[in-house]
DNA sequence: CAGTGTTCATGAACGATGTTCATAATCTAA
DNA sequence: TTAGATTATGAACATCGTTCATGAACACTG
């Protein structure tokens, strides 16, 4: 028993090796780079150990996107905030995602490149994803605390979606549709005329003018 | 010569006959199902004749999506919808937008799935592109005359990055933070909230309250 | 018509991929 | 130590994108 306990802690040792190895591969040429047999090569493993270890190869890459998931997370709701007035606190959250996309493109991107299986490990990733949006819910409300809550949820989710389209749109050597260099100002743009918008369909702010 | 013009135009619609074959197994099986031995068994002709026709399987998917690019371009500014105001402009842009992008989702998705080379054609799309901002933008410059070219063109793609990314997260099996039925109503908010912000950011509108 | 040169479809072949599985090595437990 | 369970191994398989020597089909000349 106390063996089999070090035996499984042995084998999930193994797993965090074969996804930090994953992971860097990622990092490094990208999820195209990723292959079976070059992580396990990068483990000091044979081919098949990736299959002993992993359901397939998307799965492992599942798990390098929970990580990634973690991560962003928490670079995104990591110091508080609450000393800043709301728009700055939103325009704080987009300019930290807005870093984190430019420090780790190839692992932010390898998050939408994955058909992810409808199997188990969804409902953590979309635990993750509830507390990225609450945290962008909190200065909306604080903005506009007369917001009804089915538009608050539209606002954040809507805000964070122009974000993330910018950025991929952006990203990547795909059909760039949009300049990097502008993403900033144009996030910025995007927020302040949402919230003055906002004040002025929901009212009830105490700043509307400073 | 006489014959030469009868062959190069036999061997551009050959290279349609493929491009057509093409456009139908990604709509049918995504991008993912589209095999250089598939598309040319489809066409009855050997695995060889593809590369004779295209540099490569990513040169063909490219000739699709500029295919899928113009019509999805003339889907959305089809029929003039010079009568409507602005914001109804807008949102009947949005409309066809999502609409052309749920009856075509994987030629649609294969549009951002292919890293195009940094080559030729890309002026071409980027045309496309351009017109397709220019007619998102003359609704806004209806709404807010007042408003500067810089924050016109920053209203544009933001806007249209909103929609874009409600679509993709919510769009194939991937990591979906976006239920598909909220995308509309989302969008529709989001178009309001941003007029809303322009006006009493940029001022100078006729339509602040009907 | 015969000959000649060009073009182009062909499909076997190559390297690399994800995945499987019989085999062998290793470890556990008595 | 030894029998039994566990796990790593890497050859093998099907398939992928891509290349290229081969030969057929064609256009043009004498």
């Amino acid at each position: 028993m106390e063996k089999q306990k070090r035996k499984r802690l042995s084998a999930e040792e193994a797993r965090r090796k074969m996804i930090d190895a994953a992971e860097k591969i990622i990092a490094r040429d990208g999820l195209q780079g990723l292959t079976a047999r070059r992580v396990a090569a990068d483990c000091g493993v044979a081919v098949g150990t990736t299959y002993n270890l992993f359901e397939s190869l998307d799965a492992l890459v599942g798990e390098v996107n929970a990580r990634t998931l973690g991560v962003l997370l928490s670079a995104v709701t990591g110091q508080e905030l609450a000393t800043l007035k709301p728009e700055e606190r939103l325009n704080a959250f987009a300019e930290r995602y807005i870093d984190f996309v430019q420090q780790n493109e190839a692992r932010w991107l390898a998050l939408f490149e994955v058909e992810l299986t409808p199997q188990e490990e969804t409902p953590q990733n979309q635990a993750l994803v509830d507390r990225l949006f609450e945290a962008l819910e909190a200065p909306i409300r604080d903005a506009v605390p007369a917001l009804p809550e089915e538009a608050l949820r539209r606002s954040a989710r809507g805000l964070w979606a122009a974000v993330h389209g910018l950025l991929i749109l952006s990203a990547g050597r795909r059909l760039s549709v949009i300049r990097l260099a502008s993403v900033r100002p144009t996030v910025t743009h995007m927020i302040a005329c949402h919230l003055r918008g906002l004040e002025s369909l929901y009212g009830g702010s105490s700043q509307t003018v400073s």
